[in-house]
DNA sequence: CTTCAAATTTGGGCGGGGCTAAACCTGTCT
DNA sequence: AGACAGGTTTAGCCCCGCCCAAATTTGAAG
């Protein structure tokens, strides 16, 4: 029942998970299919070994979605993704693009007390070189973060990027210093999509609706809405930055 | 034809490099089947797939043996599990039988990249936590060490110990100092496989000729042999110390 | 309501890697 | 020399992962 996994089926897993934020939502296996780098009939075929050790539910023509069991693992396939992104970024100097490249490559057979002595050795990190959590060893679930544009004024919140942001993307924000792990406070937020103004490192910025649903963020806590309340201030030029293709 | 290696083929290769010390020698598929943990027939087939590669040759109820191009991949499979070792001892804190335990489960699939940013992280190592030298990037073959008891009165070197060693030899070796990297000297060798007289870490030993031939050396170069003559003295009391089986 | 294109699944292959059981060498002991 | 025991190879089978080509379903457009 609890045999291992193959390296395939825990990429798989990591896929399907990747795509079904909420429980209940459906992947699509033809998306699975490009993610792997496979066929679609291969896909197919291992939702099928995947469905058969009760990690997944597949409802054909419609998609494949993640049981109880199936998220409880694939949690640990994203824990163990995320340490040895930070082994790739903080011991061997690779940035978190490189990083995120890499690991996929070995990081399934690494041998579950390696990483743990990993995690130790890198000093209990809590979050990957993305920005994103490192879930507890037992969980069965990653928290969803909000999205930049989620956030309302007075809000401070810390970045984080997904490697399925686009290079340009990733480039154009980091021009405003919106890079992992920085730190960054909405001061105002125009209604109907409108643009957000936010502060990164002490500057001032303005950023498009598509922009700011790219960045995720996870809020901080401690700090309250400051909040004078969201006066409609003038809004300085807009640039041409919400063309992006994704 | 230069086709990618397999997991499997990789360990096949290095545990045939490691039962194959000079070129022309060979290795039994029986002795591979055991020690990848295998049954005897899928050494047979696994034996079958490197000569179809052209990196072995099979003499049927003979053995096997490593063609030179098995020998180059050979030494660079084993280039990368002293690295790995290197890195769970110096990065993690294993002790080098962890680490040759630990190593293989996930070293074949580290990118080479990967492989040489840990390589210079780790300061560039010359041996592995065992004692063994890792070989460079394009070499061809790993240099052969003498063992212990090969070495004549005057002669100075350094301890390295196979994971072959059993248990018990290793404890009883480093109750008297000989652990890995440790500076030895030889003081005495009687004729005849009789017991060695060495000083380890400024004390003077004892060692039978069975213990004396699990030991592996490099010998120290720069010292020359010392030598006032092969004196023979008297020996102290001998225990009871070659006894293992191995 | 039909038709049709796109996505998905099924059917049929292939190679690697693994197993057991049976046939096969080889070296040795009588 | 002959018989035997043990190691080795072959034969036959299975699973996983991958592919392609052909059938199938779906959903949207006419």
């Amino acid at each position: 029942m609890e045999s291992e996994l193959t390296r395939s089926q825990r990429a798989a897993l990591r896929e399907i998970w990747r795509r079904t934020p909420e429980p209940g939502d459906w992947a699509r296996t033809g998306d699975l299919a490009s993610a792997l780098g496979v066929s679609p009939a291969t896909a197919t075929a291992m939702v099928k070994r995947l469905v058969d050790q009760g990690l997944a539910d597949h409802a054909p023509y419609k998609g494949v979605a993640l049981t109880r069991a199936g998220r409880t693992v694939a949690t640990s396939v994203v824990r163990r993704h995320r340490i040895v992104e930070r082994f790739l970024s903080d011991m061997l100097g690779y940035n978190w693009a490189e990083a995120d490249r890499l690991a996929p490559q070995f990081e399934h057979d690494l041998p579950q007390e390696v990483e743990d002595r990993l995690f130790e050795a890198l000093g209990r990190p809590a979050n990957c070189p993305h920005g994103f959590p490192i879930p507890g060893q037992g969980s069965d679930g990653v928290p969803q973060m909000p999205h930049l544009y989620d956030l309302e004024p007075g809000q401070q919140a810390v970045v984080a990027l997904s490697s399925s942001v686009s290079e340009a993307m990733v480039e154009f924000l980091s021009g405003m210093g919106l890079v992992p792990d920085a730190q960054v406070e909405v001061l105002e937020k125009q209604p109907f999509g409108g643009p957000l103004v936010v502060r990164v490192a002490g500057v001032d910025r303005v950023l498009g609706e598509r922009a700011g649903r790219q960045v995720r963020v996870r809020t901080v806590p401690g700090i309250g809405s400051g909040g004078a309340g969201p006066a409609p201030l003038a809004v300085p030029s807009l640039g041409s930055s919400t063309k992006e293709k994704v």
